[in-house]
DNA sequence: CTGAAAGCGCTAACAA
DNA sequence: TTGTTAGCGCTTTCAG
C-alpha cells in the first residue's frame, strides 16, 4: 500500500528551476534571494502542496517539536483540563503532544519516561493525580521537566501548582462578605494534604477577621455519602452553623442534600461553598453550588508556557502557584 | 543548552569494534553474524545506553510509528476512556499517540488534521462527543483513519461504534428478568440519535417479549433535573410503573431522587436502569443505579487494533459495533 | 544571488 | 561473516 509520496523538496526545486538549496532558503528566509525566486519557489511549493518531512528536519535541528506529556490520573477528572490547556498552548507554536497514561504504576511511568526520551522528546510535563508533592521522575539528561498539579518533591524542579489555600482563603472571604460567622469545614481524609491545606487556610483568614472555626475541620472521604454524613452530625450536634466550607464539591452536595432533607434551606440557613466547581456535581446540586475553581486548564497552559521557556533555554526552576477563582452560585447567594 | 550527546550508532560500532552495518544488523537481528559479534555489539549498545535515532529511522522506514488521535469533545467525559483505551493497545507496540483537541470546531480540526499529516503519522483515529455520524475528514491520502464512538457518514470508512441497541436491550431484558413489565422509558431530546435508538430498542425487546411501554418514551435533557421533572410527570398522571430505563445515568438520579422524595422505593416499587456507567453519578444515587457500559476503554483498544491491522496492509472498511455490558447495582436488584 | 556538496543517524544493498 | 556505500529529505556551509 504505498502512499502517494508526498512531494520533496526536490519536486519544489525542480518545479521552480532551481536547486534544492535555493528552495530550501527560499522557504526558509534564509540566506539572500532575489524576490522573484523566492516567489517562483512559494509558488511551487504551493501548487505541490509540499509539507517538509519533519524526520528530515528533526535530524538535522537535533529537535523534534515534540513534547511528552505522561499522567498518572487514569480517572483523568484533574489531568484533563490540564492537557487540554497545555496542548491549547503547545499546538499554537508548532509542538504536538505525545500522550502517555501510567495508570498510577511506577513502572509503566518509567517505561513511557524511556519512551519519550528514545522519541527525543523536546520537554515533558509530568502530571498526575491530587497529592501534595510526588518524586521527581528518573534522570532525563538535558530535557526540561515541568510538574502541573502536583508538585515535584525536589524544589530545583519546575513544577506549577493550584494556590489551594488562596481558593480555601476566597471561599472564606466570600462567606464573611455575605455576613456569615459561624463557619465550620466539611473535607476529605486528615492524611490528604489538600485537605489539611485547605482547612488550615480557611481557619487563618477566619482568625484575620477576629472569627474561628465553628468546630474543628469534619474529615472524611471524598464523596457525597460522606457530606451527607458530616452534615447528619452536624445537625446532631445541635451546632450552630451558618455556613460551611466544604473540601470538594461532591462532599458539598451531599451536604446540601442531607440539609435539605432535614427540613434546613440552602443558603438562608446554612450557605455552602464547593471545591473543584466542577460543573457535573455543581450545577446539578440543588442548590447549584457557589464553588472554587483551579483553573486546570489555565494552569496546564501555564506549565507549557514554563516548558516552552525551559527549552528555549529559560528555565524557571521552583514552585509556582497558579491562582484560583472563585465561581459564585445560589448556594451562598440566592438567585 | 547542548543536551548531552546521545550515542549513536557509529559510537557503538567504534566500541565494539565493528563497523557501523555491523552494528545495525547485530541490534536488529538482520543478515547472518558471528553470536560473538552480535554479543559484542549488544554489549556495547548496553553501555553507551544506545537509543535509535527515531527521525533517522522514520527517514529511512517512511513511517514515523506515530498515530494521531483527534477528538472534538472538548469535556473529555466521552473521549478520555477512548483514550485510555488506544493509548493503552498502541503504546504496547511501539506506537505513540500524539494528541489534538478539536474543541468541537470544524476550522480547528482541519487545522489538526494538517498538523498530523505533516507529521507524517501512520494513521489517525477520530473520535467525538455523542452523535449518530459525522460527516468524513478530509482527504487523507494513504493514511488509514479509524472513527471511534461516532460513525463517520461515509459507510465504507471503518468506523467503532457502541452498540447502543444491544445496551437499551440488555437493560430491557434485565427488568424483564427481574420481574418488571409495566416499563417506561425517559431519555434526551428526541432529536438526538442515541436517544431514539435506545428508547425503541427498549420497546422492540418488550414487544419480542409479549409486552408494551406503559407509555411512549419521555424526551427532555440530559440532566437530572429532567429526570426528577419527569418522574413528577409520572407520578403525577398516576401510572401504574414498576420500572423505569433512563437514558444517561444523570437522568436515572434524577428520577431515583424525585421518587425517593414522593414517597416511593427504589427499587421495591420502581427499578430504575441508568445508561453510561457512569461511576461519579451511578455510585453517588441513592441508591446505587443500575446502569448500562458502554465500555469505551474496550471500544479505543478496539478501534486502536482496526488501526494498526489498517496500518498494516489490512483494512476492515466498515461499521464495526462493539458490545455494551449490563452492570447491576441496587437499583434493580437490591443488595 | 545561486548551485554543489557535505552531513544529520540509520538501514540495506552490494562487495569483499 | 563483515565492511563499504548509497541514500532517506532537509539545511547549511562554501564555492562559483
Amino acid at each position: 500500500m504505498p502512499r502517494p509520496r508526498t512531494a520533496t523538496i526536490r519536486d519544489v526545486a525542480a518545479l521552480a528551476g532551481v536547486s534544492v538549496g535555493t528552495a530550501s532558503k527560499a522557504l526558509n528566509g534564509r540566506g539572500s534571494l532575489r524576490a522573484d525566486t523566492v516567489a517562483r519557489v512559494r509558488l511551487a511549493a504551493e501548487q505541490l502542496d509540499f509539507r517538509p518531512n519533519p524526520a528530515a528536519r528533526s535530524l538535522h535541528a537535533g529537535r523534534t517539536f515534540t513534547v511528552g506529556m505522561i499522567t498518572t490520573d487514569t480517572i483523568g477528572r484533574f489531568s484533563i483540563p490540564l492537557l487540554i490547556g497545555a496542548e491549547d498552548t503547545l499546538g499554537a507554536g508548532e509542538m504536538s503532544v505525545l500522550l502517555c497514561d501510567a495508570r498510577d504504576d511506577p513502572i509503566r511511568e518509567q517505561h513511557h519516561l524511556r519512551v519519550l526520551l528514545g522519541r527525543r522528546v523536546d520537554g515533558i510535563i509530568v502530571t498526575g493525580r491530587r497529592a501534595g508533592t510526588r518524586p521527581p521522575v528518573g534522570a532525563v539528561p538535558g530535557v526540561p521537566v515541568v510538574y502541573a498539579f502536583l508538585a515535584s518533591a525536589a524544589p530545583e524542579d519546575c513544577s506549577v501548582v493550584p494556590d489551594e489555600e488562596g481558593g480555601a482563603r476566597l471561599a472564606a472571604d466570600h462567606l464573611l462578605t455575605v455576613g456569615r460567622r459561624r463557619i465550620a469545614v466539611v473535607t476529605g481524609p486528615e492524611h490528604h494534604h489538600s485537605a489539611r491545606v485547605r482547612a488550615r487556610a480557611v481557619a487563618d483568614r477566619l482568625a484575620e477577621a477576629g472569627a474561628e472555626l465553628v468546630t474543628p475541620p469534619l474529615h472524611g472521604e471524598w464523596s457525597e455519602a460522606w457530606g451527607r454524613q458530616a452534615a447528619g452530625l452536624l445537625l446532631a450536634r445541635g451546632l450552630d452553623v451558618d455556613a460551611l466550607v466544604c473540601g470538594s464539591d461532591q462532599i458539598a452536595r451531599g451536604v446540601a442534600d442531607a440539609l435539605r432533607e432535614a427540613g434546613r434551606r440552602v443558603p438562608a440557613d446554612v450557605a455552602l461553598v464547593g471545591f473543584d466547581n466542577w460543573d457535573v456535581i455543581a450545577l446539578a446540586s440543588r442548590p447549584p453550588l457557589t464553588s472554587i475553581d483551579m483553573d486546570l486548564e489555565g494552569l496546564g497552559r501555564a506549565a507549557a508556557e514554563l516548558l516552552l521557556r525551559a527549552i528555549d533555554g529559560d528555565p524557571q526552576p521552583g514552585l509556582h502557584r497558579h491562582p484560583a477563582k472563585l465561581v459564585i452560585r445560589d448556594s451562598t447567594v440566592p438567585a
